[in-house]
DNA sequence: GATGCTTACGATACCCGTAAAGATA
DNA sequence: TATCTTTACGGGTATCGTAAGCATC
């Protein structure tokens, strides 16, 4: 046995059984790719794939067994050469985070900021994606650290910390009826066509909950990304916007008007998420804590590494 | 990187850093073994062991940091291995037990003899070793089971499951004047020198820990590994006897009288031991089984693999 | 016919083992 | 001096890549 076949089986899942491209992503031949197939399979004494002729299909029920210890194994292996990196080259080194347009936009700058400042020789890459991508992206090792509302608290393989809470708010254009009003209710609300994120999405789905618990269906004329997107319809009239309280900028948004909807719509937490049993970099570690300083050394390596399962 | 480079760290760890027998451990030549550790340590570009001139020492910060990694890497290469011979040949294979005299001579031969002959092609092996030795064991993996009342429950790298409780009873010569005596208590026994369990073994520290209670510091004229050497020399009429209760056979000690102590000394529970993260095969699962019947195959590795540790 | 897998074959690189030299106790 | 580690060197093997042959779609 072999770490080059045991990166293959892992590939060989994750590009959906077609060699050829397993090849291309390991950079290596197909040839040896379907021999080291043929030979870990031989050695283990069973079929790890399902075949119809010379086309592998799936994983048969070993395969199935077999993946998630390859895939522990291969993350220890990945380990070991960042904990190499660490200690060779104390600050020097990669980070890459994945997160939202919200967050990269409104809340990260900062950070980013004072992240720079103290690591310059950390090479920081911000992919932006969507909440399912950013999971991807955590699970696949492309990314060290997840930021986003959604998506990263019910995965099982992954932890998560709160980061920061935040509410929804109005958004109209200036001399719009509702600054004249008193306080906004969901149905005063629901009298205007509506602009805002896209599902699953910056809370989407805590604003879909609060109209449906008041029997309520808006007309959501249009359902964007991100609050720029949405800023620059309302801006036009197409209707009011229901955004991040926080991405709104009063000088920068000078034609529009944020209503604060203090108890209308639930709290939402953007949280950090990280990959269960993932070495991270004490620079990793610091980015963590800028976010949320309550958020140690020990304390998240204590949740990524739980002591029982040595 | 490469497996045999890490078989390399782990063994050296092993053998104390004599890469000489770190060399012979592996069934390969010493020029290797310096070798590939050099190669890993420029690799990653860290010294992982100290040195005093050419010799080894011990492990640097890096290394230390290193090692368990290695150790759960190894782990799960060992886990691919068993999982194939699990799919290949069902109930062919090895099992070792590791147990302490007490549970290999009273508590095993019904569970050992319906084992074999539900899995006549498992070769079944039991080691007999100190509760010490066992956890030893079931770390190195030379053993896939421990049984002891001692030790198991408080090691984090293993999970243990109680096999079934027993107590300390006293024996004693036929016609001792305890057996016309009432009811047992710790005074009367500690007016009589005593031949119990050595430290570490059996629930000699409820024992101890009893007397202490009572601010009673009894003589103990011998103490043994085993309740049969303790038998020959109550037999012999060094002392009395205290012995798990379930060592005595009415027939077979015909010469000598057990006297039950129910409230004296606390409750010992026999365990079962397991490493934590290694794959059982499902024979062993049922050996388990056997021994504790609430125990089954899914609780066992639920707890062996933690569906939070991934 | 296009794509994808297997097998054959030659070149390369890696790994191992022997042996000699140097260090340590 | 005996033990242990490193370095040098030669042989063997495993792995890789090219290329041809086949199966699948």
């Amino acid at each position: 046995m072999n770490l080059q076949q045991l990166r293959i089986v892992r590939e060989t899942v994750r590009r959906q059984f077609n060699l050829t491209e397993v090849a291309s992503a390991l950079c290596t031949a197909q040839s040896g790719v379907s021999r080291h197939i043929k030979d870990l399979e031989d050695e283990l004494g069973v079929e790890l794939f399902t075949r119809r002729g010379k086309r592998l299909l799936g994983l048969t029920a070993p395969g199935q067994e077999l993946l998630p210890i390859v895939e522990r194994l291969l993350l220890d292996l990945q380990n070991i050469k960042r904990l190499g990196e660490q200690f060779a080259q104390q600050d020097t080194g990669h980070l890459a985070i994945a997160t939202t347009h919200t967050q990269a936009r409104y809340a990260l700058p900062p950070v980013v900021t004072g992240f720079k400042s103290h690591f310059p020789r950390v090479h920081l890459e911000l992919h932006q994606c969507s909440p399912r991508e950013i999971v991807e992206r955590l699970r696949s090792g492309e990314a060290d650290i997840g930021i986003a509302t959604e998506a990263l608290a019910d995965e099982p393989d992954l932890v998560s910390f709160p980061f920061y809470a935040w509410r929804h708010a109005l958004i109209v254009p200036e001399g719009h009826p509702l600054t004249a009003a008193g306080p906004l209710t969901l149905e005063t609300i629901a009298e205007y066509p509506l602009i805002t994120y896209h599902p699953g999405y910056t809370g989407r789905a805590r604003i879909d909950a609060a109209f449906a618990r008041a029997g309520l269906a808006p007309e959501i004329v249009m359902s964007a990304l991100d609050a720029d997107v949405i800023k620059a319809y309302v801006e036009l009239g197409l209707g009011v916007g229901l955004i991040a309280a926080m991405a709104w900028h009063p000088a920068r948004d000078a034609g529009l008007r944020l209503i604060e909807a203090p108890d209308l719509f639930e709290t939402n937490t953007a949280r950090l998420g990280l990959r269960r049993g993932r070495y991270l970099r004490d620079y990793a570690l610091s980015f963590i804590r800028a976010c949320a300083p309550e958020l140690t050394a020990d304390r998240i390596r204590e949740a990524v590494f739980p002591k029982t399962a040595v």
